[in-house]
DNA sequence: GTTTAAATCGTAATGATTATCAATTAACTT
DNA sequence: AAGTTAATTGATAATCATTACGATTTAAAC
């Protein structure tokens, strides 16, 4: 997804257009991979000495909530990338040095379902964590 | 696995025998599910007016260090459990309302090895969050 | 340009976790 | 059974990510 895309999509619900989004936005799009919160807030602040913390939070969970990002807690801290909506459901594996993710194209709940007779499933998450061949 | 066994484990190990660890040991030992830092601390404070925080932090680490527990992350906070060593690695359903799991005998991990050729795989989280019968 | 609700700023509060160091204690030694 | 020693704990403060909030600013609809 790119920024005007995403942009397009806020516009669609009701969000109006903010320097601080589209910067935000551009940081996910140039980044394959889960950044921590206060990443955004120190890329940000580049181009806004002044940006709130409030800012950076609401904005992430809003674009989170509106799934342009995806969230996920790795070693304590929130991160965020941006969904990648180009292909269907799937799972990561996240390199444990360098961040940086592999899509996978496998979903276990598809072959489980079956073994939670009487049980509500609202989630689930699968996450692979490693080093990438270049960081291996 | 009882408090006796965990207990042995640890004196294998050089860790001494003290009472707040016992304690410690006790409330998971009772109960099949993830329990917050922080409710274990209220637990024990019961017992030890006293317990520092440092105490028990350092003891659910170390704990989950020796496999004595497994620990995840859940709405933002460290939760524990005993860990299940009955039965071989297993994954877990979780309840989103009572904290109570349910074993899921399934690793996807078994069937995906083969797509991650030149990655290293140090670790992996497979997670189902919803309502068991009683919530539900 | 006016209007208005949304968004941001500036700052403070919260809350879980981590750190420090002196005092205490478990368990080994003689 | 007392002495020794290193592990453990208690008390407290610091850290750090996240959340909260009232005042100000701004996007965009009219």
């Amino acid at each position: 997804m790119n920024v005007e895309t995403a942009l397009q999509k806020l516009k669609e619900k009701g969000y109006k257009r903010t320097k601080q989004r589209e910067r935000i936005l551009e940081i996910f799009v140039k980044q394959d991979q889960y950044i921590a919160a206060k990443e955004i807030l120190k890329e940000i602040q580049n181009d806004f000495p002044g940006v709130s913390y409030d800012t950076i939070y609401r904005n992430l969970y809003m674009l989170t909530d509106v799934d342009i990002l995806e969230a996920t807690e790795l070693g304590g801290e929130k991160h965020f990338r941006l969904g990648c909506d180009t292909h269907g459901h799937h799972h990561h594996f996240i390199c444990t040095t360098c961040g940086k993710t592999k899509s996978i194209e496998f979903c276990p709940m598809d072959s489980i379902n079956e073994n939670l007779n009487g049980y509500d499933v609202e989630n689930h998450k699968f996450e692979i964590y490693g080093k990438c061949p270049q960081c291996h």
